[in-house]
DNA sequence: CTTGAAAATTTACGCGCGTAAACAAAAAAA
DNA sequence: TTTTTTTGTTTACGCGCGTAAATTTTCAAG
């Protein structure tokens, strides 16, 4: 840096102030050193800037399953909200797997990041060792609320998911029974069947629960042995299935083509089958899957703004707000 | 440092040395280490490490597309050896884009890495840009080759996939046409052409490849619409179609479905599908995809050995190797 | 033209560690 | 025991930058 001030003229403190925010020096100066930018390729030292400086621009994105398609998506659009944002996102799996998660917070904790925006795994988590680190570091949980953890959360209303789709199929229909797992991984999966209880009784149907048994996060292969199994057994004890998520109807819809039952909801259908999330796949699942779909948009430009403004309040909020952003209700050929 | 070498009663250089090697030093002192290590949760700074250590413990893992699952479960594989091997993984999606791509490189030049492991996007990578990166850091290219580019190459055989696919379907039925996008961003779709043709003529049948049109990254929407497009003009020159790779299947058997065309061996059924890749969700498929697996795990293992034989030879090999695997057909369904 | 604020410069220090050199101590070999 | 080798210690420097204080220059307003 030193020999880059040199060749553009300008002091080494200055240059490094515009380094640190190109608007603070005189344009004519910022003219200067964008010139000599130009002519030799000089850029600073990242670990060198890292380590003077008390916060870093480094921000933190953990994710509790990037094989799984939704995660991948949203990763990427927060990713990139944080570049534009003038930060430098780290992205992590924890690969549906606690002890991954933990070594990640531990990873993360040395980049000394700015903030964190993490989705958790969920009832998997450890919890102590979680709330040990937002207490560390500035985070931001989305997609999965840990009740009372970190600054804040930011994620998609299940109710509004479960209310949404359980009114359009009893409009045109036979009540849904919901399929879940037994012992899900993911809080939504719970606030989903609370709400799937809730509704029922509003609408004066029975709440038919078929809870499949099943570990980890392989759902489509959990819905369909599940499925297979509630098959073999009788079957659904309504034609109208609404899947906790869009996994396991994957599996559910797997399962179901293999018996040569019919899902649909006309004609010679035998059953009806809907869910949510609006995984990338769903499009292409036979039949296509009616879901209700996350606005990825919100929850990723609003969970990077909260962050945002942590981070200038300083890493602490007054209280910990909860931000929930009603789903989309896509129709499609399943149901 | 200073203060925690203090209170191990071991000076600060020695304690240095203990974390660049815990074995460099003499038992019994890294034992006293390794006391005060449990007492007082002492960790290095990394980023004052990485600014002194001519060369980092970092690497790069660069993968084209996060969102296909595939990529997502060889990233983790990856991420997991380089963990072991004691190395600091960073991972990075290109998502499809040749400008982000580019963008990663330019990231990780700052991040000083020991070595890269680079999965290119293929004919849209800014070749230049690529082969400039890799004269700078010691990278080696997985999953699909940029000939010449890079110390070293690993990735899968794709004569090996062609011909396992296709002398099981001549064997069982009619021989296949190729389905496959006319501009294929993979170098591996070009490979699979030339092998599908190579094999059609050694079988003695013609070489039927039916191209369709799309560009990116959304294979199953390109699939699928193509498909329909296809299904639209009276159909598949033959009943046996054997597709590039697995998520232009997952389209494909969409638009079967939707026109009603019953895909499988049996029976009733008009049309054979088989695929390469053995993506996660072509258990899943209906009909389940009859596939060609990838060896993830030779892959992923080999790709990262390679890496640290690169580091340790000094970055250079004094020539390019190219290490394939062969396939291994799974039967399902489809065909 | 004067005045005062804003911006640059100069100078200097320190971040937390790697690393080299010279030396002392401990362990292994003779 | 003495010699050799290995391992630690002491001392010292520098990595590339952020940042603070004191000073000087620049620019806009009066």
């Amino acid at each position: 840096m030193e020999e880059f001030a040199a060749a553009s003229g300008i002091s080494r403190p200055t240059v490094s102030k515009y380094f640190n925010n190109p608007g603070s020096v005189r344009p004519s100066t910022r003219e200067k050193i964008e010139e000599a930018l130009e002519r030799y390729d000089y850029r600073p030292n990242i670990f060198a800037i890292n380590q003077n400086r008390k916060l870093t621009k480094n921000v933190g994105i953990v994710v509790p399953y990037m094989a799984d398609p939704f995660f991948a998506e949203i990763a990427r659009q927060i990713e990139r909200r944080c570049i534009e944002a003038g930060f430098r996102p780290s992205l992590f799996s924890a690969h549906g797997q606690a002890a991954v998660e933990v070594e990640i917070l531990d990873t993360l904790r040395s980049l000394k990041p700015a903030g964190v925006l993490l989705a958790p795994l969920g009832r998997a988590s450890d919890r102590q060792a979680i709330e040990k680190f937002c207490t560390d570091v500035p985070t931001v949980l989305f997609d999965s609320n840990l009740e009372g953890v970190g600054e804040a959360f930011v994620g998609s209303d299940n109710f509004s998911f479960v209310s949404q789709t359980m009114e359009y199929l009893c409009r045109n229909g036979e009540a849904p029974c919901l399929f879940e797992m037994a012992t899900p991984a993911n809080p939504n999966a719970n606030k989903r069947r609370a709400a799937f209880i809730a509704v029922a009784e509003k609408l004066g149907i029975e709440p038919h629960v078929v809870k499949i048994p099943g570990e980890g996060w392989a759902f489509e292969e959990i819905g369909r042995n599940g499925a297979l199994d509630v098959l073999g057994r009788g079957g659904f004890p309504t034609n109208t299935v609404l899947c906790s998520n869009d996994r396991l109807a994957i599996g559910l819809l797997s399962a179901c083509y293999e018996r040569g039952l019919r899902v649909g909801r006309g004609d010679g259908c035998a059953l009806r089958v809907a869910s949510h999330d609006d995984h990338p796949f769903s499009r292409f699942t036979c039949p296509s899957l009616t879901t209700a779909a996350h606005d990825y948009d919100s929850v990723s430009t609003r969970s990077v703004e909260t962050l945002m403004n942590l981070v200038e309040a300083g890493g602490r909020f007054a209280d910990r707000t909860e931000t929930l952003y009603p789903a989309r209700l896509v129709l499609r050929e399943s149901a």
